[in-house]
DNA sequence: TGTGCTGTATGCATTATATAATACAGTAAT
DNA sequence: ATTACTGTATTATATAATGCATACAGCACA
């Protein structure tokens, strides 16, 4: 039952727009993490798998991985493969509201940096977890 | 009266999350022109301009204005400056609703993995670029 | 034990990115 | 002609990114 990671593999592609590589993977990953496709637990591709498909280096996937680890989205088990972090238990009230605005200044800039209206982020966010009743 | 050019200096940001600062210069401005921040044979801020306002070297902007050229959206002109292209690329708006979603996705999966409701974020978005005036 | 899968690591070469410090060249206004 | 602003260009330096090859280390299982 490798359906979720293979589904991962497939969708993941490389543009040559300047993006450093590791970035792309990274933020792809996120991407499917915060769409669902791939659910806390679950394991992800291994290293060597997305570095296969994509024929790219093992060190180059590993520096993306890195990154998500560190970022606390993915578990990474030596010599077992990487997994989608649990989700963590919920922020206590007073520091959830200083954590929200961090996040949220964070999506704006990043929105920013990429040359997209925030706004219509913002937006996007609601209809993404309206989706999927959360 | 440079109202224009001075609104997109004020809006261009840098961040360091990997991706080159060519490319979101590049990336920003492309998307002034796309939602007619900037119009066509509008002079562009100049490359020392650009320089100096965020602290990068020149010829890191003339990178992206480079590419920017090459891709027709500006036309450059030697000792007068930089203009927006009289016909402006048509910035495609399935790249545009694609990358949005992609900002939103990363977002989501942001939220989570700290604890946090993506739709709180989602609200303190919108909050802040309207405390800012749009 | 050994085979095979995982992540981890190193060394080397090449290319890309970014900065600094200068300088050059074309245009326009005074 | 001088001045002041454009974009253009070079050299040097440093760091990051990428690829390639080659290993090492931990775990599971026949």
């Amino acid at each position: 039952m490798h359906t979720a990671q293979q589904a991962l593999l497939d969708r993941l592609s490389l543009d040559a727009n300047g993006v450093p590589i590791y970035v792309q993977l990274r933020d792809q990953m996120l991407s499917a993490i915060g769409d669902g496709r791939l659910k806390p637990g679950e394991q992800m591709p291994t290293m060597r798998q997305v570095a296969v498909a994509l024929k790219v280096d093992l060190n180059t996937v590993r520096h993306a991985y890195g990154d998500l680890e560190r970022q606390g989205a993915i578990v990474i088990r030596r010599a077992k493969g990487t997994y989608v972090a649990d989700v963590p238990p919920a922020t206590d009230p007073r520091d959830r509201e200083h954590l929200t605005e961090e996040l949220a200044l964070r999506a704006v800039a990043d929105a920013r940096t990429r040359g997209v209206e925030p706004a219509a982020v913002a937006r996007r966010i609601l209809k993404i977890v309206k989706r999927r009743g959360e």
